[in-house]
RNA sequence: GCUGGAUUCGUCUAGUGGCCUAGGACAUCAGGUUUUCAUCCUGAAGAUCGCGGGUUCGACUCCCGCAUCCAGUACCA
């Protein structure tokens, strides 16, 4: 195999799922680290599964995270066209030439006489299978006469066409991950290969695009394991070279056992789509990664982590590094539990890390959606004061609100603990010696403040928590000198006084 | 049920027969820094490597069995 060239084949069923994109993401780091290609491919075959703006919707994921790719939807490239609705006529063909072959065989069974045959099969608690041992009973080329078939074809006779396995042959896969998985051809079930609708299924689909693709490599998830038999089948019958097979363990859920789910996402607080999705039928919101305030890098940094590592104790890595550090045989062979919690400490280290410049294309975007419009030399300064605290970009709000907006209420619990009998005078004091300092300067203040409480053998915490109380309306922010620094001495004043006014002292 | 896959601290993981009295990160707890919160720093606790048999001078690492979990079992991908 020469050229190294992966795809991420999504079906456009709706929003992308974050395993996915994990999916998408280690294909994408295979093939940059090969000087390879990496293409998007919308695996559409089933016209009943189609959700409208599904495929955009996983355009703009990866345009969000970054991740690009060579070929596909929407880019165009040599081996288009690269949605599989688009490539309808000429997977009929392939399927004729299996039947030809001898490698499928037409069967008219409709869906109903199937699930009859499951329901008694089941009664009797066995199995049923469409497979050697059955395909005589049923309704097929291999059980009806030469005759009796080209008739029901020259009708118009609904039929699909289904492979045919080879009775008791062992076939072995040889994955990337896995080594050899070896399974015998009696346990395989006559996957249908053509739908009676004209379409391809998946298995069809999938081998004949990729072998016309030049796929060298299918990295894909772990439930396909099962059906890689029958990929490997595919490609022997059509006498192709098959790609190597990597399939990736799962990423679970974060308690319990399973597939994690969008529904877990909704249970435990975090988003499972990259975006926010809106569902065309019943308008319900999905929350996404993007619009809850994360990171692209922050969340290609954890996705990277999850069930894959460098083999060193490096662990923050942008996507050029993970070009750099990827290897498949580092990939881990069971499940990852997706973790909340680590995802946070990403996100905080990539804000902190993140020029001031982007940080501030989303800084402004907040104070923004909170109807404050500020000049950007002080909402940057105001920023780079406050990022430390912020774990997700919503979050700048609630730490940097009282730099533009005076606060209007107090922290219960801070006055009950920093309002004391007689903060209001000390408070008054400390602003005549703010205010005597001209013009402002943050050492010279905070000296004399200083000065002031130890000769009058106050307690300096008491009292500049207080004056802080004043200022923010709660016992958080930066450094206080910082904070009257940013929103100036009169305000400060302003403040301090409004304060007085509202805050009740008790009475002792 | 059947078939396949997986199994190291709560979680993600390192570990490819002796370096492991099992390392790191997140989370947890304790101290420290800070006038507050957050951050940050230091430290602690935390896995008898799913269980049982082998093989070997020696096994987390190799082999076998069992258990558990997961996936697949559609004219869905």
């Amino acid at each position: 195999m020469d050229r190294v060239r992966v795809r991420f084949a999504p079906s456009p069923t709706g929003p992308l799922h974050i395993g996915g994109v994990r999916t998408a993401l280690y294909n994408y780091l295979f093939a940059k680290q090969n000087g390879g290609d990496f293409l998007l491919r919308i695996e559409d075959t089933d016209q009943t599964r189609f959700v409208p703006g599904a495929e955009e919707y996983i355009i703009e994921a990866f345009q969000w995270l970054g991740i690009k790719f060579d070929e596909g939807v929407g880019i165009g490239g040599p081996f288009g066209p690269y949605k599989q609705s688009e490539r309808k006529p000429m997977y009929k063909q392939y399927a004729d030439q299996l039947i030809e072959t001898g490698w499928a065989y037409y069967a008219f069974d409709t869906p109903e006489a199937l699930d009859a045959r499951r329901k008694e099969a089941e009664a009797q608690k066995q199995t049923f299978q469409y497979d050697a041992t059955t395909r005589d009973t049923l309704c097929n080329s291999l059980s009806l006469s030469k005759e009796e078939v080209a008739q029901r074809l020259e009708s118009g006779a609904p039929y699909v066409i289904r492979f045919k396995y080879p009775a008791d042959l062992d076939i072995t896969v040889h994955d990337l991950i896995r080594g050899d998985v070896t399974i015998n051809s009696n346990l395989l079930d006559d996957k249908v290969l053509f739908k009676s609708d004209g379409m391809p299924t998946y298995h069809l689909a999938n081998i004949v695009d990729d072998h016309t693709m030049e796929i060298s490599h299918v990295i894909r998830g772990e439930e396909w394991l099962p059906s890689a038999p029958l990929h490997v089948m595919l490609y022997k019958a059509f006498g192709w070279e098959a790609p190597q097979f990597a399939h990736l363990p799962l990423l679970l859920k974060p308690d319990g056992n399973g597939k994690l789910s969008k529904r877990d996402g909704d249970r435990l607080g975090f988003p499972v789509f990259p975006l926010q999705w809106k569902d065309p039928k019943s308008g319900e919101i999905s929350s996404g990664y993007r619009e809850s305030g994360y990171l692209p890098e922050a969340v290609i940094n954890m996705l990277a982590l999850l069930g894959w590592n460098p083999g060193t104790e490096q662990e923050m890595m942008d996507l050029d590094t993970l070009v750099k550090l990827f290897s498949i045989d580092k990939i881990s062979k069971s499940g990852a539990k997706f973790n909340l919690e680590k995802a946070k400490w990403f996100n905080h280290q990539y804000i902190q890390l993140a020029d001031d410049e982007r940080l501030y294309t989303h800084f402004e975007k907040v104070l923004k959606d909170h109807g404050v419009t500020a000049d950007k030399e002080y909402a940057i300064a105001v920023m780079r004061l406050i990022k430390e605290r912020v774990h997700f970009l919503p979050e700048f709000w609630e730490q940097c609100n009282y730099f533009f907006v005076a606060p209007t209420e107090y922290d219960p619990q801070a006055v009950k603990k920093r309002w004391k009998p007689g903060t209001a005078a000390h408070l008054a004091k400390m602003l005549d010696i703010l205010n005597s300092v001209q013009p402002f300067d943050k050492q010279i203040v905070h000296d004399k403040i200083m000065e002031y409480v130890q000769s009058n053998e106050l307690n300096m915490g008491a009292i500049m928590n207080s004056f802080r109380i004043a200022l923010v309306g709660a016992a958080k922010g930066p450094e206080l000198f910082e904070i009257i620094s940013c929103i100036g001495v009169e305000e400060t004043n302003r403040r301090v006084k409004a304060a007085c006014e509202k805050i009740e002292e008790p009475t002792l």
